[in-house]
DNA sequence: ACCTGAACACCGTTCAAGT
DNA sequence: ACCTGAACACCGTTCAAGT
């Protein structure tokens, strides 16, 4: 009765998380298939070479891949089990072979996507500041790419292999600069969901989705009460700031906050 | 053919709007009834006294009250229209009658989130860090009353009537505190985003799946591997910290960066 | 051993028909 | 004028049956 609990073996050991992946990769390592627990699901017993009866299984990868490819074309609601069983050219039964349901497909797909984070070794080498810049920046180019799929990055905590191998790396950079462990928790989280934050508003979804929405907008300025609402207006102008300008006003506030606390914190 | 466009005339003119939801109401205002633009679609001709036939109307306030209520209660995923609509005491077709549809109804809740959000008058008046600080944490304070919300508020911008009218006295405070146009528009923007980032991470979902993944972050506490990850080892006592010192913890960076900001600006 | 069609209990939305 | 049952085309999930 029931699937069985194909997912206990795959997630290594991780305790409580309660801030969000800013990633590190100096190296360059394949998007998904290093830095990730093997699926021993297949090698019970004493697996020898025999090739067993019936058709050869779905790679798991090629199954999040798919998945990850019609939430980059079409958005997260877009992406149904039925659909996805269509790309592959299989039925949705097929799935829940290799995932105990939706969500943990879901957040293997999350893991892949973190995956692809990568960070210029040279600014990470420089001062904590520029380092946390080029984190922050390197995890928010990868959901700038990959921007419908940020919600789920944001949803659950991220505990896949690559999630926790970066932010053990962000977590070590901090502390070797010198912050204390309390400021080091307290940077990685706050910058990490600043980061989750603005991605999350990129775009909710599919380009008509977005265009009809940015109408939406316009038309609301166009009929602006500069009555009811004289702040709003005398500001309107400035408002549809480029996000990617928005998101750097932010980080620097971060950067420059914590550098006032960690000053207090080195002279006391 | 089609459900007639019935938005248009309930949302009041407004610009752009690339922040979020910093909110005051000073006064008592109550929860929903006010400054919201009056629904004219029953008003058309010389609507008379005359009782017209059928069932009276369901109310839309009562609609949307139920709306939140699941939402409150049994989270954000449990409001389908048949469950509202079993609610009620109607079939899910009466609910077309008042809602384009289910995102319409959905962009109603989160207004009426908003028009929960209360102010403490003597903090708004002090100096600008308090004032925005109180402004944050009204809004905090709502969404973890409501926190299964919150993500509405998030996913789409909110323009309903509640939410211009908080947005306008938000910019208004910081304009008058001497904040340049520009540097208005950055601190309201982004303190909205901190305080809905946070807001999301409160609880994703209901009772049950918060304490299912409480549990399985636990269980990941014990089998850390301290070789592999020796920074986060290093830090996971303090990683579980309560969600509302972190928040207080994020605001200060801000408020404490918006700081040397606004130093530099009148130096200057 | 692995895949699959068909079923189950849902979902948002629509519309002809009721009162 | 307003409400409604029933239908349409979906959805995630399960399971007995195939090869």
């Amino acid at each position: 009765m029931g699937t069985p609990r194909q997912s206990a073996a795959r997630q290594a050991g991780f305790p409580i998380d309660n801030g969000y992946v800013v990633t590190v990769i100096v190296s360059g390592v394949k998007p998904s298939h290093t830095g990730r627990v093997p699926d021993l699901r297949h090698a019970s017993a004493a697996a020898g070479p025999r090739r067993p009866p019936g058709r050869p299984p779905v790679p798991r990868e090629d199954i999040v891949a798919a998945a990850l490819a019609i939430v980059d074309d079409e958005g997260l609601d877009a992406l149904s089990l039925r659909a996805l069983a269509q790309r592959l050219g299989s039925g949705t039964a097929t799935l829940y072979r290799h995932f105990e349901g939706r969500s943990e497909l879901l957040a293997e797909v999350a893991d892949r996507v973190l995956g692809e984070v990568r960070v210029d070794a040279d600014a990470v080498a420089e001062g904590w500041e520029d380092a946390c810049r080029e984190l922050a920046r390197a995890l928010f180019r990868v959901l700038c790419r990959h921007r419908n799929a940020a919600p789920l990055l944001a949803q659950r905590i991220p505990l896949g292999p690559h999630a926790m191998v970066q932010r053990e790396r962000a977590l070590a950079l901090l502390l070797e600069r010198g912050f204390s462990r309390e400021l080091a928790v307290g940077a990685y989280t706050t910058i990490s969901r600043h980061v989750l934050g603005y991605a999350m508003q990129l775009g909710g979804s599919i380009a008509p989705d977005r265009d009809r929405e940015a109408a939406e907008v316009s038309a609301q300025i166009d009929t602006l009460d500069g009555r009811r609402f004289p702040a709003t207006a005398k500001v309107a102008d400035l408002m549809p700031v480029p996000i990617e300008a928005e998101f750097e006003f932010g980080l620097n506030l971060l950067i420059e906050g914590l550098a006032v606390l960690r000053d207090r914190e080195q002279t006391a």
